[in-house]
DNA sequence: ATCTTTACCTGACTGC
DNA sequence: TGCAGTCAGGTAAAGA
């Protein structure tokens, strides 16, 4: 489930291989990985453009592309991105490629089709939909985030538009580093607990980022291999088995729809 | 307005 | 071996 470690990593990985290469014919494997306009207007518009830089925001891939053109790239949950000596990419569920000046393809695999692909001139969009980034923000800033809101802080945390890439994985991970129950209501917690929580949530992104991203089951690295991240998870995906601090067995209950795990005893 | 629910998808896994 | 059922979860859109 790529969240924003794995995309960082994604995009770390991607950047030597892709900028300052010129863009050729593009393919859609599938014809709703192009959001927006249709697959022609798309390869007209991509073709001959040369990419200047990428970068992230939130669970998103900005590609730069000259003449004010962005690739926008979502992974969703079984998304990768990767370039391929192969023109239709190395795997079975390649829904998007485009041609590389050097002979090569970026191919966008998805087994599940959830991923989206988006050629634009603005980024507007992203901005009005997305929350700041978690590692650029303050004690302060996550103060004011924290506040008024009656939802469980588990839930918060997964809105974008409150915080962008976050997800379900380090969310789980950010509050048991905190000590915070994931059932805890937002306007409920401490000053000290939210600023707890806004240097966790940076502790366990750059930790994750450090471990290039976790490898649960679809995640992999531009190049194919695995991060190391889960190997470093203290409670998710470890419902049933003893929490590493006490002991106590780790829970495992639903909330907003997601898995959510946490230690009784640990977490209050 | 804010928040919740549903739909989108299919591979991997479990149980019979 | 085969098959039905369940689970995984990020986001847009619909609903409350």
């Amino acid at each position: 489930m790529p969240e924003l470690p794995e995309v960082e990593t994604v995009v770390r990985g991607l950047a030597p291989d892709l900028e300052g290469r010129t863009l050729g014919a593009a393919r859609a494997y599938w014809h709703k990985v192009i959001s927006g306009e249709d697959e022609s207007h798309f390869n007209r518009a991509i073709q001959g453009r040369r990419v200047r830089n990428l970068w992230r925001r939130g669970k998103y891939i900005v590609i730069s592309l000259d003449g004010g053109y962005f690739l926008v790239v979502h992974l969703r949950m079984t998304g990768r991105l990767y370039i391929s000596d192969n023109p239709q990419g190395d795997d079975a569920w390649v829904r998007f490629s485009v041609d590389l000046d050097n002979g090569k393809v970026l191919a966008f695999s998805d087994a599940r089709k959830f991923g989206r692909v988006e050629l634009t001139t603005s980024l507007d969009y992203l901005e009005e939909k997305l929350g700041p980034e978690p590692l650029d923000l303050e004690d302060d800033a996550y103060k004011s985030i924290f506040v008024k809101s009656e939802r469980a802080i588990k839930v918060f945390l997964l809105d974008q538009s409150k915080l962008a890439g976050v997800g379900n994985i380090y969310a789980d991970e950010a509050l048991y580093e905190s000590g915070i129950h994931p059932g805890r209501k937002v306007a409920r917690l401490k000053v000290h607990e939210r600023i707890v929580l806004g240097q966790n949530i940076k502790k366990v992104l750059a930790r994750a980022i450090n471990h290039e991203g976790a490898t649960i089951s679809w995640y992999r690295k531009p190049d194919g291999s695995q991060g190391e991240s889960q190997k470093h998870f203290m409670v998710y995906g470890r419902g049933g088995q003893p929490c590493y601090t006490c002991g106590t067995e780790v829970s495992k209950v639903v909330m907003g729809q997601r898995g959510t795990h946490f230690c009784s005893r640990c977490q209050i």
